[in-house]
DNA sequence: AAACACCTTCAAGTGCACTCTAAGGCAAGG
DNA sequence: CCTTGCCTTAGAGTGCACTTGAAGGTGTTT
């Protein structure tokens, strides 16, 4: 039993992309889809897990560039996963540093939150400014 | 004793934003600098302080005309505090959302980074794909 | 026969947030 | 006097990742 076809967009609403936005990852290089005797382009749930690979490192705030020298690095064969491992551990570290960016903004925000919160219910002097508010969380070295 | 004035450049420095930006900011209207005799604008620790809150906004993944409506928003005095709250909210809800997803896709990130260790060190066979291995960490409901 | 989904190339448009240039002018410091 | 740093307006350029359009073609389905 031969595995199942998809073309372009039936294949498109399955990983959530558009047509569009299909053929030109394949313009790039990203995917390479196979065709049939018309030339018409047809996936296969090789390239659904391939695609859904393809997301997550972009999620990780991947780049399209490095996205394509992963993908020629892929193609040159097994010698060049210790390359491959280098560029994930660097997308994850940078992910990581990301992560911790964004925490530390939160939480200002969220202070911030509460500071409009003690106005509202008056039990943030009317006079403290957020500013000094903010001193009591401070984390000193 | 009067406060300390900052020119722009100086100021630029101070906050890491190029003297650029923060004319770009002020046409915007979401900094408000003074004027010296000269027209020369002058950045207060004031100043430092609110574009620092800006920056954290921003970090958060704040756009500029979320900004700006928060800006109008604080213009138009205290009433207007549960809006603010709420944009605060929302956006605080955003970027929980957007860490969550980061956190979903990283960890797919380090089951390949762990793959390739295992393809390295043989500890995988050769012939167990990715998405073979990746099932064995599938949460399932 | 018409509608539909697909194919091609090439180029232009979109959105966001800057980033920089041009061109001309003012004021303080060495 | 000259350099440095600032001022103005208006507009163009950048980078990224799509997104769309034009314009004409093929093959399958109703």
């Amino acid at each position: 039993m031969a595995e199942k076809r998809y073309r372009i967009g039936e294949f498109a609403k399955l990983v959530g992309l558009s047509a569009y936005t299909l053929r030109y990852y394949e313009d790039q290089g990203l995917i390479l889809p196979q065709r049939d005797d018309n030339g018409v382009r047809f996936y296969t749930t090789h390239d659904i897990r391939w695609v859904g690979f393809i997301l997550h490192l972009k999620g990780t705030g991947m780049r399209l560039n490095d996205l394509k020298r992963y993908v020629r690095l892929r193609a040159a064969g097994d010698s060049t996963i210790p390359e491959r491992r280098a560029m994930l551990q660097q997308v994850k570290d940078d992910a990581e540093a990301d992560i911790a960016e964004l925490q530390m903004h939160l939480k200002v925000l969220s202070h911030k939150i509460d500071w409009y919160d003690g106005k509202v219910d008056q039990t943030i002097a009317d006079s403290e400014s957020f500013h000094d508010y903010l001193q009591k969380f401070q984390d000193r070295g």
